[in-house]
DNA sequence: GGGCCTCGAGTTCC
DNA sequence: CTCGAGGCCC
């Protein structure tokens, strides 16, 4: 089942307000619930909007940005223009590729629109407002910002390039706004511009200084009295307490991000689980491959990592996560799947035996609690019923939740 | 009261 | 990426 839906624009009054498009859903509960969310949004649902206003604007610098990982990003300056409703300046170029896609060169007058009516994207050049005095813009080899000479590297496979030197200023300062972020440690008034101020007054060199400011350094900062130092000083105090999902991801291990520090946490518990697991306790992990395994036990066998972890330790209390998230229900049961189901694939039947505390396993033997059947089951029947094993179809299956 | 800063909202692309 | 609200400094 479908059904429609119309948004508007809030701001405007109720009488004269504006549709900006049409939402369309999945109204069946039972259904949504079994196609879920991704890590940001819910999969029953998406958006069409109006073709996006367009206008043009000059390109009057290219520059680079520098992520937290050392991935280098172009981003366009603009002479300012109104533009769906608000003033854009700058306008992300993502890549090389994509700066290839549109030969943008400075002094160009480009096509901008605002992606969703939110994110200023460079549509197309327009060439034939070319002057001639354009230099067509060449990838550089160095980007200032970089460490070390600059150079810069692309990453075998992606589009991205980044730093070739991983522990420059810039990265730092970067590492440090995503520690102190809602996604990470979520420290209450700790922005950019403070993390910068701590960095400048050399308050701040690894993260586990954080948690060691006192209030007369952070009085001799800039902009900084009494009642800003207390209120900083009590978020502090207040991140202490953290779970092990947001310590993972506060510590910008490349490749892990919410959703994977989530599984990770959840599949080990404890932060003492994680630094002693091997590479395939790694890959063992639903939702983690090779790559990402890869660069977690990288990360947690580098020295100066571990002693960075072991001073954090002293600082912070990290909450373990509770075995058996949702239920204990199925706690002790083996379940072993074969066939097609109709409701779920394969992988969130695991996931949800996983979350009740239940095991799953590849073959059936006599320590198999449950087969679950689902449409043109494999040999794996056969030997349920030779082992004597109980098999479910879909409907019981779903009952034991 | 002006100015600086953080935060949340809305959302896309890679 | 920008805007507006709200807190704090000076």
């Amino acid at each position: 089942m479908i059904s429609f839906w119309r948004t508007w624009d809030k701001k405007k009054s109720k009488e004269n307000y504006l549709i900006d498009g049409v939402v369309i859903k999945v109204n069946e509960r039972r259904l949504q619930e079994t196609l879920g969310f991704t890590g940001k949004a819910p999969r029953y649902g998406i958006a069409f909007k109006f073709e996006a206003e367009q206008v043009t604007t000059v390109v009057e610098d290219i520059v680079f940005q520098i992520g937290r990982t050392g991935v280098v990003t172009p981003v366009a300056h603009l002479r300012p223009v109104l533009v769906a409703g608000s003033t854009v300046s700058r306008a992300t170029l993502h890549n090389e590729d994509e700066i290839r896609r549109l030969d943008v060169r400075i002094g160009d007058t480009v096509v901008l629109q605002k992606a969703g009516d939110v994110i200023p994207d460079i549509v197309r050049v327009l060439t034939e407002m070319r002057t001639s005095k354009e230099k067509s813009f060449a990838w550089p080899k160095r980007v200032e910002g970089c460490g070390g000479d600059g150079s810069i590297e692309r990453i075998p496979g992606q589009a991205a390039w980044r730093c070739v030197v991983s522990d420059s200023f810039a990265q730092t300062q970067r590492k440090f706004y995503y520690f102190v972020s809602k996604k990470a440690f979520d420290i209450e008034g700790m922005g950019p511009r403070v993390i910068d101020a701590l960095l400048d007054a050399g308050l701040i060199t690894n993260f586990d200084d954080i948690f060691t400011l006192k209030k007369g350094d952070l009085l001799n900062l800039p902009r900084f009295a009494e009642k800003s130092v207390d209120n900083l000083l009590e978020s502090i105090e207040k991140s202490r307490d953290v779970s092990l999902n947001r310590f993972l991801v506060s510590l910008s291990v490349p490749q892990v991000g919410e959703e994977t520090a989530r599984d990770v946490a959840a599949n080990f518990g404890t932060l003492e689980k994680v630094m002693k697991a091997t590479l395939e306790d790694f890959i063992s992990i639903y939702g983690v491959g090779e790559v990402v395994a890869q660069s977690l036990h990288a990360w947690f066998l580098e020295k100066e990592n571990k002693q960075l972890v072991l001073r954090l330790q002293k600082q912070v209390k990290i909450e373990a996560v509770k075995k058996a998230a949702a239920s204990s229900k199925l706690t002790g049961k083996t379940f072993v799947l074969t066939g097609t189901l109709v409701g779920m694939s394969r992988d969130e039947a695991k996931v949800k035996i996983l979350a009740n505390g239940g095991e799953v396993s590849g073959s059936v033997s006599s320590k198999t609690s449950y087969v679950v059947a689902g449409e043109n089951p494999g040999s794996k029947i056969d030997e349920a019923e030779r082992l004597g094993v109980p098999v479910l179809d879909e409907e019981a299956f779903l009952k034991l939740f």
